[in-house]
DNA sequence: GACGCGTATATGTATAAGACATATAGCTGA
DNA sequence: TCAGCTATATGTCTTATACATATACGCGTC
C-alpha cells in the first residue's frame, strides 16, 4: 500500500469527481442540502493532508483544531475514509518503520486529491447558500415578526 | 387519524426537541455539520406548514418554491416525515371528502410543530455556521492564493 | 373505451454518512 | 502488573435521502 495506484486511476475521469461523493446524482441533479451524497469529514480531511501530511490520528485532533471544533471526526470512520481515499488515488500513506509507540501511517494528499479538494469548495459554496436560503425560510415562518 | 392525540403527547418533554430528529446526541453533543442526525427535509416541510396548511403533493412543490429550488423534497420520503410528525404530534391532518380527483390529506402543524420549528432554526443556524468554518477552511487549504 | 397523463398517497429497497462499541497492539508511568 | 494514552482498524446500528414502484382517481384524446 502506499504505491502510486496513483497514476493508474489519475487519467480515468480527467475533470471531474471520478467517483461517487461529491458530486452528486452525475446527471447534476442535487437534492437536499445536507446529507445523502457527500460528507463533510472527507474535505477536511482533505483540507488538512492540504496543509501538511500526517497521521489518522493527529489528522483528526489537526480537524479538530483547523475548524474550532466544528467538526470532530469518528476515529473508526476517518480511517475507513483514508483507505477509501486511498484506493482512489486522492492520497498516498505508508508505514513509518523504526518508531517508537505504536505503528503509524502517514498519509499524504496526491495531485488529484488536491483537485479534489478544489471540488469540494464549490460544493460546499453551493451548500451552504443552499443551507442559507433554507434557513432564510425557516426563520421566517418560523418568527414573522 | 388527525385527532388531537397532540394534547397526550404535548405535555411529555415541554422545552425541548421530545424525540430523536434536530437534537443531537441528547447530552449536547453535536458531531460532524450535516449528515447524520436532523434532516434538512422536515424543517422545509415545518416551514411550509407554518405559512399554510396543506397536502403532501402541495407541500412538496411550495417547498421547492420557497427555497428557490435548493430543495427538492423526494416525494415518497414526504409521506413518510409527514407520518412520523403526526406520530408525535406536530402536525395533525384529516382527509378531504367530497372533492373530485384522488383522496387528499390535509395536513396543519400543532404549536407543538412550531416549537419545534423554532428549535430547527436554532440548529441551522449552528450548522450554518459550521459549514461556514468549514468552507473557510477548505478554501485556505485549497487556494492559498 | 382503452390509454396516457397529471395528481395524490404510499411502500420497498438501496446507498451512504455518521455514531458508537469494540478489538488490537505498543508504550509510559505509577 | 495495571491503567491510560496513542494508533489503527472492524462491526454494527440508525438515519436521511434517492430511486423504483404500486395504487387509484379524473381528464382528455384517439
Amino acid at each position: 500500500m502506499g504505491e502510486p495506484q496513483d497514476t493508474a486511476r489519475a487519467q480515468k475521469q480527467p475533470d471531474d469527481c471520478r467517483r461517487r461523493r461529491c458530486c452528486e446524482s452525475g446527471d447534476g441533479t442535487r437534492r437536499g442540502v445536507g446529507a445523502g451524497k457527500g460528507s463533510f469529514v472527507e474535505p477536511a480531511l482533505l483540507a488538512a493532508l492540504a496543509t501538511s501530511a500526517g497521521h489518522g490520528y493527529d489528522l483528526a485532533r489537526a480537524i479538530e483544531e483547523m475548524t474550532q471544533g466544528e467538526v470532530v471526526p469518528d476515529a473508526g470512520g476517518l480511517y475507513r475514509i483514508l483507505r477509501r481515499l486511498e484506493e482512489d488515488g486522492f492520497v498516498i500513506s505508508e508505514w513509518q518503520e523504526g518508531e517508537s509507540g505504536p505503528q503509524r501511517r502517514l498519509y499524504s494528499i496526491t495531485s488529484d486529491g488536491r483537485a479534489l479538494l478544489a471540488h469540494w469548495l464549490v460544493h460546499l459554496e453551493e451548500r451552504r447558500h443552499a443551507l442559507d436560503v433554507l434557513t432564510g425560510v425557516v426563520r421566517s415562518a418560523s418568527g414573522p415578526a
